[in-house]
DNA sequence: GCGACCGGGTGACAGCCATCACTCGGTGTA
DNA sequence: TACACCGAGTGATGGCTGTCACCCGGTCGC
């Protein structure tokens, strides 16, 4: 039966046929109905904002499907993209366990479900579940160590193409098909998105990608990017 | 009786007298006391490198007293100070947890006492104990919450200046110390070290400083510095 | 068909700041 | 005493890139 936004549902974490492909689900059977019993599943339209940063943490949201943009801001208005969330990701869980504010806002880029637990029942389900507090800690240093590689990037990079260059190479590494003609990526970003990645403008990201084209190094076309010459990226990188 | 380093040495975890403030080691006696059986107590002279970027995960770190700096490099010798780790940090706990190579280095920059847990053991404290695994995860959340704290700066900040701006605001909250004439500070840090904390050079870092005096926003003398306008300084922050 | 809007491309220009090159004072060491 | 070394202060310079401005093509709604 066909579900609203094409996606595949599942309301039942049991019978999931994702779940052992997700580091934080992949939990044993009495700990997975532990955690249906105080879940609650929704599917999300592109462009839901699941929370906002500086809010009070609600609670926690498990993303079994879709993307969903982490970001924060300036008074200014200028906005940083922290991170692109994966389906199987926990979202939130730092702020609800501290009971802190929200340090990012989370925004979904495609239809996605989710599931989400409110934040009294999460901590119970933590302290009286080793097994759920365990994956909750592994979940956490993913995050710290993806943030860790967001600073180093930010905080050493010497010019903005050594920026641009590395979330090149990222990309190829995640999800880079190869082909004969090199390394072939779908970028569903726009510039100004790109731009709100690497901490930089517009213009200087369609300058930058205008030069790749013209050194050759890359071939765009429409939202699909060809990395003819991956070592060319990677020597404009010293991080 | 006198000990090295002038530190005040807790060998035994349970009759620690600062434990009751530190929130990792705050635990009921029986896990303090499984926690005793694994970690290895140690006081390390300042400068003490207690591990590197990059390394594989020999296990945690508990700083009992002292401080450190978390650091990671460039390949090209440009070093970011991620952060000043303060007493009661858990630290290597996410690359530890992970197993994958510790993301920061980590240096003392003051005497220090630490105990080390080896990763095997951290791990299996971890799974049998679950205050332990609550608290450890406490632990990541915060970590994460810093280093997103980071990201912002880093990201967000128009100017140098802001950067700078913000950063002795964060040690005013931090361990400033209120006067009539303003906020009293001690900066043991060089103007280097300062650049590295905020990825730009030292040349810029003397040169900002120099224009806070001139316009009467702060006064240093040695190594104290005295915030006369903070709010001058918060206005220059728009994150 | 027409206008609004959005994403993208490009030129001109200014300003911040990294870089290089000195100087200077204080400290430790031969 | 002389010297090396380190942290700090400062001037000159060039380049990257943010900002502003404008144009273009495609899409959508009316």
């Amino acid at each position: 039966m066909p579900s609203p936004y094409n996606l595949d549902i599942h309301n039942n974490c049991s019978d999931c046929t994702v779940r052992p492909n997700r580091p934080f689900c992949n939990m044993s059977p009495s700990t997975v109905s532990a955690l249906e019993t105080i879940k609650f599943t929704g599917v999300y339209p592109k462009g839901s904002l699941l929370f906002v940063e500086g809010e009070q943490p609600r609670g926690i949201f498990i993303l079994c499907s879709g993307r969903a943009k982490l970001t924060t801001s300036s008074t200014e208005g200028k906005v940083l993209i922290v991170r692109i969330a994966e389906p199987g990701e926990v979202l939130g869980a730092s702020a609800t366990i501290l009971g802190k504010p929200y340090e990012v806002s989370a925004e979904t880029i495609e239809p996605a479900q989710l599931n989400f637990v409110k934040r009294d029942d999460f901590l119970k389900f933590l302290t009286t579940d080793s097994e759920a507090c365990m994956h909750t800690a592994q979940q956490l240093s993913e995050k710290y160590h993806s943030a860790q590689r967001e600073i180093r990037s930010l905080g050493l990079a010497q010019t903005t193409g050594e920026k641009l260059a590395k979330l090149l190479l990222d990309w190829c590494d995640r999800d880079g098909e190869e082909t004969p003609k090199g390394v072939r990526l779908k970028v569903l970003l726009t510039h100004e998105e790109i731009a709100q990645m690497i901490g930089t403008t517009r213009e200087t990201v369609t300058r930058l990608l205008s030069e790749f084209k013209r050194r050759k190094v890359i071939d765009v076309k429409g939202s699909t990017v060809n990395v003819m010459q991956r070592e060319a990226l990677a020597e404009m990188v010293s991080i």
